[in-house]
DNA sequence: CAGTATCCTGTCCGATACTG
DNA sequence: CAGTATCGGACAGGATACTG
């Protein structure tokens, strides 16, 4: 019945991400290649997870853009996984995840943290407006319906959509 | 066999984190509730999601505590599900996932967007370090095993965790 | 309005065996 | 080493009916 994923508003960003990475092990094989793996058994160790799932999901995310296949020795014909951009540009997400993680489910202290890799300081992710540096907080900051936005997007984010035409410089 | 979710190695935050989140539906519940929604038919309509599934997806959002369930009226009785700060710290991930879609998915331009609430102004997220403003991005900032850190969370982060105890100033 | 109770289906995933 | 093929189980999610 359910002919593919498809949830709500699908012309939600978030929602078209969830397509992409909703599976459980797809967001968990982005982060082994952020540390640098690439090869089959490589995430299968890491992973502990069943070849076939590990095929299927590789699969899934090459074919989503975010991993690309590329054969790197020739007899016999092997292999490796690397992010593509779009891969690459997952990465605040996990993080995002990792800091989320560490500030409410690690009552036994962090397990992986953030670091400068010069100084091997700790990091404190926060997510700001790349312009102003301002960090990007209730109730500064809100969603609105963008440029695109269907009728139904729009009645969704009509508060903040109404502040946005005014573009006045009254609070909501 | 699989007594409850369990991924690798449990104690990536990341991994955690997704023991929380890792459902399809618990995600955009949250986004609907971080737009203001709070009764269990606003969520209904919003997503066009069975009952029951709603149900139990709410159900599990309040015993993870992401989610507050709260009696808004007693005769008859009433409840709202309003987010916890665990929750409402979740919203940076909502964020840098919308980011990530609104680059990536949205062929027909961007129908959801961050704004200044103020000004109307779009903002662009980006991830930095609190302290310091600087984009926590590669090369410059790496994973690293903390101090809570088992043996195979250390072995995976060997060569980040070789330039942390260093704490020098040459970079890995 | 705010759910609960049933029943059913899809599919994600695990286990295992097998191949170039 | 890098997967594919097959089988089975658990559970998220869908459809629908019903209740205070």
């Amino acid at each position: 019945m359910m002919q593919r994923k498809s949830f709500g508003n699908m012309q939600c960003p978030i929602a078209r991400s969830l397509e992409r990475v909703g599976e459980w092990w797809s967001i968990l094989i982005l982060r082994d290649a952020f540390q640098g793996l690439t090869r089959f058994d490589e995430f299968q160790k890491s992973l502990d997870i069943a070849p076939n799932i590990l095929s299927r999901r590789l699969n899934a995310l090459v074919e989503g853009g975010m991993l690309e296949r590329r054969r790197y020795t020739d007899h016999p014909p092997r292999y490796e996984y690397v992010l593509t951009e779009r891969g690459r540009d997952f990465r605040p997400v996990l993080l995002a995840m990792l800091a989320w993680g560490n500030k409410h489910f690690t009552p036994e202290g962090k397990a992986v943290v953030v670091i400068d890799r010069k100084t091997g300081i700790e990091a404190d992710p926060v997510l700001v407006d790349r312009a102003s540096g301002r960090l990007l907080a209730e109730p500064d900051f809100g969603t609105a319906a963008g440029p695109a936005a269907d009728e139904r997007t729009r009645r969704r984010h009509a508060a903040f959509a109404v502040a946005r035409e005014q573009n006045g410089a009254h609070h909501v």
